[in-house]
DNA sequence: CCATAACTTGACACGGTGTAAAGTTGACAC
DNA sequence: GTGTCAACTTTACACCGTGTCAAGTTATGG
């Protein structure tokens, strides 16, 4: 019963998971399999390519972390600008979580179409976000007169991210309450109307 | 006189730089010598690494397209606020030159520490820029209170990435000219105090 | 005519991904 | 017990792209 087939494949997503947070190395197939406990062949069993295996183990970081709640305490906000705030916190504060595998699909893009699309598709569910706080922040009449609601998501879509969250947090050193406080101050100088 | 060591150098480099411009695919050592029109091997002969040639391609743009000058624009700016404007536009102006050349660079960043490095190195030369742009906004105490030049620098460091660019241009269709007046506007109110 | 530099051809080692095939092990059914 | 099925192992190999090596060609200039 300890081995079963299902069991293996979450130890297998965890060691991904974890090998790909903790190193900054490349991450290869030889080496999950390792420290899983198994051989290289076994992760061809549960995973048919590289790609594949990345794109479950992102679908299985979403249901632990389960960013469904974090995005849902967003969505309840009452205001538009406290809507902005507290999507950039459910979603900044999401962003350290799967940076290291962000980093590894990222590096596939070119190669490989399927792991591309997998990393463009979650950047997708993450503008859809930011487009549904930009219409609270309209319905509100507070996004700047200048900007509609296109231009407006483009920007807060890119100050969110994953590559300015690895500037400001691993390059330059800043703490995720640094970050979160002044992207959101960013997003705020951006966005609102000067009234 | 046609064959000399020296032209062939330009020609590959030249060739390189149209290639990562042009092509969206991965472009291999033997697609650049296809493109040049001599063999692989000879590839080597002038360049002993993919990663030295792609470092070399990138002084050659430089050199082409003159980086210096459209640096020296800004630093000749009176007012502090006119070196920033200045400095977005003569940098925020290269990137698409640069830009092919950067993904291939970045792509390579695991797996070849040099080519990492090099990239770094370009990186740290627009910080540099950044910083003599908010220390002469600092000089002129436009400069918001509660940001300190070092935070401030890391801010608008981070808002002029090629990564940023990629995302309003490539991905969300602006032209240059919306790209550089929003991140402008983006930059004063992050940067300006409000006075 | 000879020497040298630029370049060619063809072969090969290496590392990483993915495939194929035959053998082992353990749980469960009858 | 015997059989069977699934999970897993071991070994081997094909493919691709980078980089290396060695021997041969060709043009230019002393």
């Amino acid at each position: 019963m300890s081995r079963d087939s299902s069991d293996t494949r979450v130890r297998i997503l965890n060691c991904t998971w974890n090998l790909l947070e903790s190193r900054d190395k490349k991450v290869r197939m030889s080496d999950i399999a390792k420290a899983v406990g198994i051989s290289r062949q076994a992760l061809y069993l549960h995973f048919p390519t590289r790609a594949e295996l990345l794109i479950a183990t992102t679908r299985h970081i979403d249901s632990v972390k389960d960013v469904d709640a974090r995005l849902a305490e967003s969505r309840a906000a009452t205001s538009g600008r406290d809507r902005l705030a507290s999507f950039i916190h459910g979603w900044g504060g999401y962003i350290p979580e799967i940076h290291g595998l962000s980093v590894a699909l990222r590096n596939m893009r070119d190669g490989d179409a399927e792991a591309a699309a997998a990393w463009d598709d979650r950047m997708r569910a993450v503008r859809h976000g930011c487009d549904a706080a930009v219409a609270a922040l309209a319905a509100d009449k507070m996004l700047r007169p200048d900007l509609n609601n296109e231009v407006a998501t483009d920007l807060l879509w890119t100050l969110l991210s994953v590559e300015n969250w690895e500037r400001l947090v691993c390059d330059c050193g800043w703490s995720q309450a640094e970050y979160e406080s002044q992207i959101k101050r960013l997003a705020e100088a951006t966005l609102l109307a000067t009234d």
